[in-house]
DNA sequence: GTCTATAGATGGATAGAC
DNA sequence: GTCTATCCATCTATAGAC
């Protein structure tokens, strides 16, 4: 993975961008060391701080870039009219292609919000609270419309985002299915979600059960 | 936090385990250092190692026992009879009751997989794999029978345990919701997901967005 | 812009007294 | 079982030559 020796800056920059990306996705922010940066880019550690302050500045500047290219992809895809069943299917399939070609990106930004300093996660949680205001309202249009049945839009937006957000845990690019094929089997089982009542098969109350894991607590 | 100095035995290694936790979970596995581990307890740095041979040891204690009281107490609350629907709806309760009870524990098995060796990391795996093939034969039995209509189990399974895992990075003790009121909208929207069967809302094909997604890479 | 060299701090782990 | 003291490795960040 090293580069030739002498090669010089915007090269550099995109390589750091780059190996930084994959070491961070493999062992995280804490154990991810410069030394090991500048190795996989081919130059030595000092040289690193000629393209950031220091290591926060770094991961900050990689998730920033990150969620303003995640709202920019999907104020291009989204539908601004249509049924709220058309939108939600857009946002799907947006949000499904999008994560499935940035995995590591999207891994990322969920992971090491905690490694980002108190005024840098203050800036990324308020871009990630835009993003899911884009989904609700979606939820909340449906369910004007009578589209959607949902008991609260506020739950199925979080259940919905953690649902396709999920995909870059598991999905490989030579696994069983297609990008495609994924994006059609989740499109139908958000929409099912947003448009069934879902009546409760049993009535009993789950009392029991939360005193049963409270007792192998 | 700090305990009295000279506390002994078991006492100490409740205090470890319970003080490890918090500060696996504030700072992850990399960040957190022995020496603030023995701070959090009252205990000099060196005395921790009475009660391990080392900082890995500890993490896959700590998850591995926790894997072990989940499979407890989902086989103390699953049914084993009873209609797909019920024994779903069964499954979700305890999924989200034991989730919101343990925060912590649940963030931290998902989160520092990647910090566990190579051996380790193979056995709790195999316990997740174990964990999932319940809530899948669920999902096979439902299809079977025709309660479920999903177009794919295996998915079925990943995109519910995402969505119900998910609980426990939003859910707070003293929010809006209470433990009840959140089984109850979870139940309902995985059944409605599992039961439906979400029809596309627009037939033309997703190609287009995917190529947007590029674009902007 | 890259290199070498190093400061200064912190980390995991061990040894031996009590 | 806990303490003190320490070894040794590794880390981020900086300084100055080329």
């Amino acid at each position: 993975m090293a580069r030739i020796a002498g090669s010089s800056g915007p090269r550099t920059e995109e390589a750091i961008r780059r190996a930084g990306l994959q070491l961070l996705y493999t062992h995280g922010y804490a154990a991810m060391s410069l030394r090991q940066l500048a190795a996989e880019v081919g130059i030595q550690q000092g040289s690193l701080y000629n393209y950031f302050r220091n290591k926060q500045e770094f991961l900050f500047d990689l998730i920033r870039t990150h969620m303003q290219d995640l709202h920019a992809a999907l104020d291009a895809a989204l539908l601004r009219e249509g049924s709220a069943a058309e939108r939600l299917q857009r946002f799907v399939e947006f949000h499904v292609a999008y994560h499935i070609e940035r995995p590591q990106q999207v891994f990322i930004c969920y992971s090491e919000l905690r490694s980002l300093e108190p005024d840098n996660l203050e800036v990324i949680v308020a871009m990630r609270r835009d993003y899911e205001r884009k989904l609700g309202a979606i939820l909340d249009l449906g369910r004007e419309t009578g589209e959607f049945q949902l008991a609260d839009t506020r739950m199925g937006t979080l259940a919905i985002l953690a649902m396709l957000s999920g995909i870059c845990n598991w999905y490989r690019p030579d696994g069983r299915l297609s990008t495609d094929a994924v994006q059609a089997i989740f499109t139908g089982m958000v929409l099912a979600l947003a448009r069934g009542e879902g009546e409760a098969a049993v009535q009993a109350p789950p009392a029991p059960l939360t005193r049963l894991a409270a007792r192998l607590r």
